[in-house]
RNA sequence: GCCGGAGUGGCGGAAUUGGCAGACGCGCGGGAUUCAAAAUCCCGUUCUCGCAAGGGAGUGGGGGUUCAAGUCCCCCCUCCGGCACCA
């Protein structure tokens, strides 16, 4: 035992190198980056901002997935600055929010207390992996130095407004000129009128003061509106849309979340729709990445159209003052619209509907309210009264979870009133059901069930007319006729039944476009059931006959029929004839007709929703806004910031599980020393609600460019050189929320002027997620790996019952301890062959099983390293290590290996780039000779990767400072190239021989000394060669028979 | 249901984008070294038939294009992720 350690002095002692390196980079400050105007800048050099994303401070610590994505930025990182790149590398915490408070609500602790103690350990660990991070430049978004300007930025979006002309947010001083100025005008609701025609709305001079403050208020980006809300009664706090799982549940905790209407702040995100989905075409991200932010943004265009409310139906109502109206003469509605043309906001006696498909107007059978729409109570009959009330009550009560799951059953109720269909004056019933949404569109819908998958099951559960609108094309049709046989059956003998009840009435309608289908009709009834074939043309035919007989709508774009029928023509010239036309056609056809008849207007809609941004909690930023006992809002001056968060000893939050139950706020637990605020003898209430969990990770990446400044957010000379992030790396489950709420804050403080790019984050990569290995036993429980046995490989036995159990790849999680601590494989093997390994595992992006048996694969490379270099008995400099001038194909290696490991680098390829460190090891192991001309570049290649062992084995090798700050081997493109290559000989694509020739051996001498091989004339014997391919470098394929 | 991504040895994964499938690592087998073991070094390792030389099959399944397909086209299966009454 003595004699070993003694013998083996210079063995690879990793715990000792890494700390004595960590130690001397951080006396050094080996990875302080300089700013521009800094001493010692030098603008030479190209900028690279690569950025992690900051981790939460969570108690747990780092898990081994954190570090891949880590790992990977730390290696480009090192690997530019090597290459002559000015680095930024930062790193800091996500302090505030949820998942710290909860933890430190479960354990008792004051959430500044945990945090900071999490914050420590985790930097703690960082640290032990030899991240060459900037921790100058390290922050804490929970510091108030951090939050400072946080609220600073809220206040920038409360001082602006959203200008439409110039797509662009502007100070909200600039609208209170344009509207004094008479530029802008105040339509009745209060809002600006952004392009008003002469005479329109209220000059903003002639308005109170109140009303004044109500119109800048509403303009504001940050304002506070009475809205449905998701409200997590376990969490005691309202959540975002992006929060909520489509279960219904919390994105954190899986807690129940229920709606109720709560006044809350809301950021304005809405009216960067477009321009968020627009400028995604400008981004590297990864494609999945863009589109679910395209469908979170949720684009689509269409048009609105007003259908006038029927008299009659609507019921001489008790309030009669804000009773609906509705109209009598279809055609005086019409002719008084083609005069005033389409009004901003719909005249009392109409419905205004939302739809992707205005082609299919013709085809609208019916319309449907949501059950929160304010027209429900006023159009409602008499008759119809208690059932509507009780529908619209039950919908209310449905929580988000109970309307998914009875997603597939339709259910509604009539309202007993009537609509016109203003494309044929038809009059149509307006029924309510849930399967519209209030928040979406306008609330209503025109339902056109021969088009629309929703309204088809809605008009067959309720009976409802189905009209035909658009042809089924041929291809469609087949599909329908590869049903089961059952299926079509079923349809046939439905459709017999519902042609024979309806052929007279189609006869009498006298629909020019029917003619071919009546003709059909009588065919088909004529015919037994036997012979008569459902064929495609069958089937198109009976579905422009009786969609209902089908299961499903036909709902692609096609050519539209019945529009309008026979029978429609009461409506004098106005008729917009859309028969025959193309879907595509028939769109531009009816946008128009409806803006010339005022009765609609081209649309555009999305399905993103403002960003509720307050939060009834307690470890978050503080609002700054002051509120007066006029209930006015006053945004605190900056000068005021920050809004220390107050010390409280209880911060625990609301948490009653009574949905309905009135909100108490943490801060209000606080003294008036900070809930009131005097001024010139007023009081002041302070804004109690904090902000959400994202506000820090908005604008964390600026603040690193200039952590100490304490004037402004960042320094607007660092700002231009640095941004954009170049390289931006974490987790998929940012997807929407994160990378969506930051791009919003960004381009408000771009519109501004407050920087200079308009997106902040120009690459960005996804890493894979680190499973773990399970096994499954026959009953299908999933076991860790303790409780297995491998009887051979592959092969698994449960270890207490001797069940066969299967290996699976599962999440690590508590449950199945199964989670590896880096810790843990740190101490045990060093954070050089930790990193070694994650990058090792597999391509960054894709999710891979964390397998600790693999891990002394790369430690063993390491030791192997070692010994290219230092004597392991002595611990001197190997006596193998010479100054000869390395041979002819040892050089080649190396300049191969400085080419491979530099391309698979720069493609982020860092498991291929690894594999040929190996090959290079495998390659010298053995050598008597290993000449430091290629050692010493070798050493540099395995900086990036291995930065302490290289540092040290820079350093034995007689050189002054870190590997890590050398300049990046170059290599020879001639010399990574072989000079002989080994080619296969294919016969008829099968290998029959290998040859060796000199790698640039042109086509021709391929062919001949393939035809001289052995082994080829064999294969070819007796047969005709037909063609030879020769493939440069790569192989000979010779066609013979 | 819709939209993405993926399926390659016992395992993690490679494969000039149409050109020798299985690089590299793990595991496994064999050998050297050792009194022995660990460590180290060397050899082998897709499956299958065969003592061997050698043959056959093979990238989720089925079809196709091509001199040549893991890679391109059509159909199908499985797994993972996202969205989900968005009119």
């Amino acid at each position: 035992m003595e004699t070993t350690d003694t013998v083996r002095r210079g063995i690879y002692d990793f715990a000792a190198i890494e700390q004595k390196w960590q130690a001397y980079w951080e006396e050094h400050a080996t990875y302080r980056t300089l700013n521009p105007g800094e001493n010692g800048f030098d603008a030479s050099k190209p900028k690279l901002y690569v950025l992690d994303m900051f981790p939460y401070p969570s108690g747990a610590g780092l898990h081994v997935g954190h570090p891949i994505g880590y790992c990977a930025t730390d290696i480009i990182s090192r690997f530019k600055r090597m290459c002559g790149y000015n680095v930024l590398h930062p790193i800091g915490f996500d302090a505030f929010g949820l998942p710290a408070e909860q933890y430190a609500v479960e354990h008792g602790i004051h959430p500044a207390v945990t945090t900071k103690t999490n914050i420590d350990n985790m930097r703690r660990q960082l640290k032990m992996f030899g991240f060459s991070y900037d921790w100058n430049r390290e922050i804490s978004t929970c510091e108030p130095e951090y939050y400072k300007f946080t609220q600073w930025i809220f206040l920038q979006l409360f001082n602006c407004w959203y200008d439409p002309i110039g797509e662009r947010a502007r100070p909200i001083e600039e609208l209170v000129t344009a509207l004094e100025r008479g530029e802008r005008r105040v339509d009745d609701a209060m809002q600006v009128m952004h392009a008003p025609s002469d005479g329109e709305g209220v000059a903003y001079s002639d308005l109170s003061d109140a009303d004044r403050r109500t119109v800048l208020d509403g303009a504001r980006l940050a304002g506070v509106y009475e809205v449905p809300v998701n409200w997590c009664p376990a969490l005691g706090t309202v959540l975002s849309n992006e929060e909520v799982t489509n279960e219904g549940l919390s994105d954190r905790g899986n807690h129940p979340v229920t709606r109720r209407p709560l006044k809350q702040w809301m950021l304005r995100i809405t009216h960067y729709a477009d321009r968020l989905l627009n400028d995604l075409e400008t981004l590297d991200w990864p494609e999945s990445v863009k589109i679910m932010q395209r469908n979170w943004i949720g684009k689509s265009t269409g048009a609105e159209v007003d259908f006038p409310i029927a008299s009659g139906s609507a019921p001489a109502s008790e309030s009669s003052g804000s009773d609906a109206s509705s109209i009598d003469d279809f055609q005086a509605w019409r002719n008084a619209r083609k005069e005033s043309g389409f009004p901003v906001k719909p005249d009392a006696a109409c419905i205004r509907i939302y739809t992707t498909r205005p082609d299919t107007l013709f085809g609208a059978t019916y319309m449907v309210l949501a059950p929160e729409h304010p027209l429900v109570s006023k159009i409602t009959t008499p008759e119809h009264r208690d059932a509507v009330l009780a529908y619209v009550e039950a919908a209310g009560h449905k929580s988000d979870l109970d309307r998914t799951a009875d997603a597939k059953e339709k259910t509604g109720a009539f309202t007993g009133a009537y609509a016109y269909n203003p494309a044929n004056g038809h009059k149509i019933p307006i029924w309510v059901a849930d399967y519209v949404l209030m928040g979406y569109g306008t609330g209503a819908i025109m339902a056109v069930p021969g088009s629309d998958t929703r309204d088809f099951a809605f008009a067959k559960a309720f009976d409802l007319d189905i009209v035909t609108v658009v042809e089924p094309t041929t291809a469609w049709a087949e599909q329908v006729a590869r049903l089961p046989k059952g299926t079509l059956s079923e349809i046939r003998e439905a459709a017999r039944r519902r042609i024979s009840e309806s052929i007279e009435r189609w006869k009498h309608e006298g629909s020019e476009d029917r003619g071919k289908h009546i003709a059909f009709a009588e065919d088909y009834l004529k015919s037994d059931r036997g012979d008569m074939q459902l064929d495609a043309q069958s089937i198109r035919n009976l579905y422009c006959l009786t969609p209902r007989v089908f299961a499903v709508p036909f709902c692609q774009p096609s050519v539209a029929i019945n529009s309008p029928m026979g029978g429609d023509h009461t409506l004098g010239d106005d008729v917009c004839d859309l028969n025959g036309r193309s879907t595509e056609q028939a769109m531009t056809a009816i946008g128009d007709w409806l803006e010339s008849c005022g009765t609609g207007r081209r649309a555009v809609n999305y399905k993103l929703r403002d960003w509720l941004f307050s939060r009834q909690r307690y470890w978050g930023e503080p609002i700054p806004i002051l509120h007066d006992n006029a209930g006015r809002m006053i945004p605190l001056d900056e000068a005021d910031l920050p809004v220390s968060l107050p010390h409280l000893d209880d911060f625990s939050p609301m948490v009653d599980p009574d949905p309905n139950a009135p909100i108490t706020l943490p801060l209000s637990k606080s003294g008036d020393d900070w809930k009131i605020v005097s001024r010139e003898g007023s009081a002041f209430r302070r804004e109690l609600n904090t902000m959400p969990q994202w506000a820090g990770s908005c604008w964390y990446y600026l603040r690193y460019l200039s952590p100490n400044n304490t004037e402004r957010f960042c320094d607007p000379e660092a700002e231009k050189y640095w941004m954009p992030i170049d390289l931006y790396v974490g987790g998929a489950e940012h997807a929407v929320l994160h990378l969506l709420y930051a791009r919003f804050w960004h381009k408000v403080l771009y519109d501004l002027g407050h920087i200079t790019t308009p997106e902040p984050f120009q690459k960005l990569l996804n890493q894979g997620m680190v499973q773990a290995f399970a096994y499954r036993d026959p009953a299908g429980r999933i076991l860790n790996d303790e409780r297995v046995t491998e009887t051979s490989p592959g092969k698994y036995i449960v270890t207490e019952s001797g069940d066969p159990a299967v290996q699976i790849v599962a999440k690590m999680s508590k449950s199945l301890k199964n989670v590896v601590n880096p810790d843990d494989i740190i101490s045990q093997y060093g954070a050089d062959t930790f990193r070694l390994y994650e990058m090792f595992m597999g391509p960054i992006e894709s999710s891979k099983p964390w397998n600790t048996r693999d891990v002394p694969g790369l430690h063993k490379l390491l030791q192997r390293i070692w010994r290219l270099v230092v004597d392991e008995h002595t611990g001197d400099i190997s006596a193998a290590l010479t100054t000869t001038t390395p041979d002819d194909d040892t050089r080649r290696l190396l300049h191969k290996t400085i080419k491979g490991v530099t391309e698979d680098i720069s493609s982020m390829k860092f498991n291929t780039a690894i594999a040929l460190l190996f090959e290079f090891v495998n390659e010298l192991t053995p050598r008597e000779d290993r000449p430091r001309e290629v050692i010493e570049p070798f050493v540099l290649l395995l900086s990036p990767f291995a930065p302490h062992m290289a540092d040290e084995l820079w350093g034995r090798l007689g050189h002054e400072g870190p590997a890590s700050l050398q300049t990046w081997p170059a290599y020879d493109p001639e010399l990574a190239k072989d000079n002989s290559v080994e080619i296969a000989v294919q016969v008829m694509g099968k290998v029959k021989a290998r040859i060796i020739v000199p790698a640039d051996a042109d086509d021709k001498t391929l062919e001949r000394v393939a035809m001289e091989d052995e082994a080829v004339k064999k294969a070819i014997e007796g047969k005709t060669v037909r063609k030879v391919i020769t493939v440069k470098g790569r192989l000979v394929n010779i066609v013979a028979n």
